[in-house]
RNA sequence: GCGAUUGUAGUCUAGCCUGGUAGGACGCUGCCUUGCCAAGGCAGUGACCCGGGUUCAAAUCCCGGCAGUCGCACCA
């Protein structure tokens, strides 16, 4: 499916479009429809339940999306975020400063301001690379939106960057709280808001986006994964060194490639999350690995997780792996002069960050392109039973009192444990096709026989399978276990 | 943000060049029909992205805005 269709098809069916699309939408925001926040709320679930729940030393928390500037001046953001472009007055192609300047040798201080750009462009008389024009004047960028916190509109704050920063924050406060030993892991789903300076591509570039994020709180000197689990598995890797694709177990990462093991470990479990959670195949999912320039300047270790999405033209970043070292608590330390560093076992420890991090809207696009499917006349959202907007239908076969009576005290029943939708128009072909588009796995038929106290069958009814088009018959007091089995999340 | 290009019912599209009644398909709704995979019949629903200009008259021509796509740039 290309980009348009996608769309097309998200709208038309209700999962996602722009944000007041009446007045035309705006660039980089999107609303989510009943079905999609539904998909949404399932990835969220799943994130939830295989990454956090399943793991005792891992929290929940929540955190506001304002933030004062202080702690945003401390972790970087205010002035990393703050990039000066420089636009050619002939061609406006736009450049970073610095990057230009350093380009042509010169030094510039960092976070130098339009100013002191603009005087340093003159003094060396800096071009335009491409068609040696002269520069417009400087302006600063900055990635942060800003709020203003009081009536009076002066105390400075920001809606936040990254929901990482939240866990930062909390991080002293929930370490007393809970257990007071590492490591210790916060997770947040959360919203995070960047003025991107060209939002593109659907849900891939917003300019208020989801994350859901766990931050993993460890002392350097230990950090025990059950790694036996997936020593031998194998996972798509594009090394920084060589940028060519190998597919290599995690104990050739740790050998050949010097990956710690915890990275390493980590690795194997985001990708058993996409192909075994999800249902991603193999050649759709690798690690690229980030160095050099493209490295954020803390990380450690940095790898992109990226799935191959026919609608986004190839792999594409969906989440991130990265191994942060101390530079969040440092930061935070020294800009709130309390001190973050922890004792454990009679020392003091600065935790380490491993940050999972994943874009909770590109998930959600990349579900429906992966799982979109046409065969023929037939189109389908095979997703994961447990992924499902609707877990099933339930179809009237026919207008008749009985069976409708029928019909609506099954939902009744089922409604209650199960998002379950009552379809009585059309064909029953043409209901089948309408729950086949939007992934709901199981269609419950009442039928004639269901309300025939004479037939063998009566009490039951037919249950089709989306996959297979298959159908058998099922006891109506066993529906509801038959679809706890199918929805259950198996990890 | 720059350049190219596009914008017509829920969706896809004809009409635009050469101004004059906006047409089709699918979908959706109702009724009839129908004993399990988009059947059929009848009836119905619904659109020119927004604002200005030119003109007797604008979906059509002009200007501005907004939005989409592609390329460049940006994406700590």
């Amino acid at each position: 499916m290309n980009i348009d269709d996608l769309a097309a098809f998200a709208k038309a069916k209700g999962f996602f479009w722009p944000t007041a699309e009446i007045y035309g939408g705006i660039a980089g925001l999107y609303d989510y429809g009943h079905l999609g926040a539904l998909l949404k709320r399932r990835f969220e679930q799943a994130w939830l339940s295989y990454f956090v729940e399943s793991n005792d030393d891992y929290y929940l928390i929540d955190g506001a999306n304002m933030l004062p500037d202080k702690p945003l001046i401390a972790s970087g953001h205010a002035e990393r975020f703050n990039d000066v472009l420089v636009g050619c007055s002939k061609c406006h192609t736009y450049y970073r400063a610095d990057v230009t300047l350093a380009d042509s040798g010169v030094k510039v201080s960092e976070g130098a301001g339009p100013k002191e750009i603009d005087e340093l462009m003159k003094k060396h008389s800096v071009k335009c690379p491409k068609d040696k024009s002269d520069f417009l004047p400087s302006k600063a960028f900055n990635m942060m939106i800003d709020v203003h916190l009081n009536p009076e509109r002066t105390e400075k704050g920001y809606l936040r960057p990254e929901t990482a920063q939240t866990a930062y924050l909390n991080f002293f406060r929930e370490f007393n709280v809970l257990r007071k030993s590492l490591p210790m892991g916060l997770a947040i789903i959360g919203r995070a808001y960047r003025n991107e300076i060209s939002p593109r591509q659907g849900l891939y570039r917003m300019r208020e986006l989801i994350q859901a994020e766990l931050q993993i709180f460890f002392d350097p000197a230990a950090f025990p994964t059950p790694f036996e689990k997936f020593r031998k598995r194998e996972v798509n890797v594009v090394p920084y060194s060589t940028k060519k694709q190998v597919r290599i177990s995690v104990e050739g990462l740790c050998k050949d490639y010097g990956i710690p093991e915890f990275y390493a470990y980590h690795m194997a479990l985001i990708d058993t999350f996409y192909r075994e959670v999800l249902g991603v195949p193999e050649e759709k999912i690798h690690f690229l690995e980030k160095g050099g320039d493209e490295k954020a300047f803390y990380n450690k270790i940095h790898m992109d997780i990226e799935v191959d999405v026919e609608s986004w033209g190839g792999f594409k970043e969906v989440g991130g792996l990265h191994y942060r070292g101390d530079y969040d608590l440092t930061s935070h330390t020294k800009g709130s002069n309390q001190d973050l560093s922890v004792s454990i076992d009679g020392k003091r420890v600065m935790p380490n960050v491993l940050e999972l991090s994943f874009g909770v809207d590109r998930n959600v696009w990349m579900l429906v392109d992966i799982f979109y499917k046409i065969d023929g006349e037939r189109k389908m959202l095979m997703l994961k039973p447990y992924l499902a907007p609707f877990t099933a239908a339930i179809f009237p076969l026919q207008k008749d009192e009985k069976i409708n009576e029928a019909a609506k005290a099954l939902h009744n029943e089922l409604k209650a444990k199960f998002r379950v939708f009552v379809d009585e128009g059309g064909s029953i072909g043409r209901r089948y096709a309408r729950m086949d588009e939007i992934g709901t796995p199981y269609c419950i038929t009442v039928d004639f026989e269901s309300v025939d106290k004479k037939s063998e069958n009566y009490n039951t009814v037919t249950v089709r399978e989306r996959d297979t088009k298959e159908q058998k018959r099922i006891k109506i007091p066993e529906l509801g276990k038959f679809l706890e089995g199918k929805i259950a999340l198996g990890f």
